[in-house]
DNA sequence: ATATATTTTTAGACTAGCCTAAAAATATTA
DNA sequence: TAATATTTTTAGGCTAGTCTAAAAATATAT
């Protein structure tokens, strides 16, 4: 059985390593947990004692296999609530992540079975992250432009196609980066330009824009 | 801000006092709790300190206002929880006690406000133990024979009204003791003799036994 | 009322998880 | 490639919550 406090470490680390293919430094896991360093060197080496990472001094930190499964079920709790919590509570969807923070470590896999069917065997969060199967199987996909998204789809800045100082300056001005999530709520089809949303806001985009930026779709 | 294991010591004592009218000793909390009478007392001199509790040397506990209110909170989302389990999730009411016991910590009165409304604004958990309302207040009833009861009712074993050696050995027998939930199946009206539910056991019981046993009512 | 038994508290120690400060390893730059 | 900067680890210490063993207080019985 692993704490809370282990969850979260290997949520963490599953989700960095998805980030930046390969070892996850110790200062990384840091930063995104808001601890210190040396803290993260003492759980990392105790969780490597308990096999469900690799490490080596000074090198990082890889999941094993039971790691990333261990991970995974966590990542699904937390989605599977989300959608609970805004589909039946009616939160919306950017209020819910610190109650799903704690819901996601209640141990019960007779619970996260019932919630799942009484939710609809839910694929996607209320985000738009994909929820892992019950094995710990996550759906991916290619990447692709922006562009060819329709209305209603959603996607991940994964990357741009060509890097012009002014453009990146326009994505940091939308605070557009990798990573962020995309949601398609227009497209006109005289001129191919959208309206999507990013976090919280709203906001036209040419289709020059759209056809110059990577997306992951679920 | 109170702590999961804060929490299960104010919840406890507030059981406790129920049960027991007066100061709560460390040794009674120990052995609910199953913890060592040590850790307890450590325990209620720091709740003390944050003014939950009193508490003089050797004498026992008793709840402040504030933690009485703090410990009804929690059993309020203990019981909506158990609530959410069954009749949303279809476990049995048997089921599903220890992971309310985890769900009872979640942190958001947003979600309690919430999850009470999706439940319909329940007054009785699937044992039939009340739910304490959004001010921490539960229903109470007086106590009356359990032969005054229909078919249907539950009650809750909270004393004899004569104690005699065969009749507290037969009750002995059928695990029946204060605090005992006693549900009634059915109720014959030419004897008045009744069948309960006593845990999961099923049973008859007589007019002449219906007649000796009070009970508190919802 | 004194001796004995029971309950409760204190003292000191342990683990998980965190911290700071200093040391060691790695990376970067001249 | 040597000097410097950055990252990472080690060492030692802190708090919450638990434990055991011994001391102190209270309760019981003779």
């Amino acid at each position: 059985m692993f704490s809370s406090t282990e969850e979260n470490y290997l949520k963490t680390i599953y989700h960095l390593e998805h980030r930046i293919q390969g070892e996850v430094s110790t200062n990384a896991i840091a930063e995104v947990m808001e601890t210190k360093p040396s803290s993260v060197t003492d759980m990392v080496q105790k969780l490597a004692e308990k096999e469900v990472l690799s490490y080596k001094k000074y090198r990082g930190a890889l999941l094993t296999p039971t790691g990333r499964r261990i991970a995974a079920d966590v990542i699904r709790k937390h989605r599977l609530w989300e959608v609970f919590l805004v589909e039946k509570l009616n939160f919306h969807w950017d209020e819910v992540h610190d109650i799903a923070e704690q819901l996601e470590h209640i141990q019960s896999d007779e619970l996260v079975t019932r919630l799942d069917r009484f939710l609809g065997n839910p694929d996607f969060d209320p985000h738009g992250d994909p929820i892992p199967d019950r094995h710990g199987n996550v759906k991916t996909t290619e990447k692709k432009l922006l562009s060819e998204l329709d209305k209603g789809q959603r996607g991940v800045c994964v990357g741009v196609k060509e890097s012009s100082g002014e453009f990146l300056q326009y994505l940091d001005k939308k605070a557009i980066s990798i990573g962020t999530k995309i949601n398609v709520l227009g497209k006109e089809f005289f001129d191919d330009s959208m309206v999507i949303q990013v976090g919280r806001d709203q906001f036209f985009i040419s289709k020059k824009i759209a056809e110059n930026l990577y997306v992951q779709t679920n």
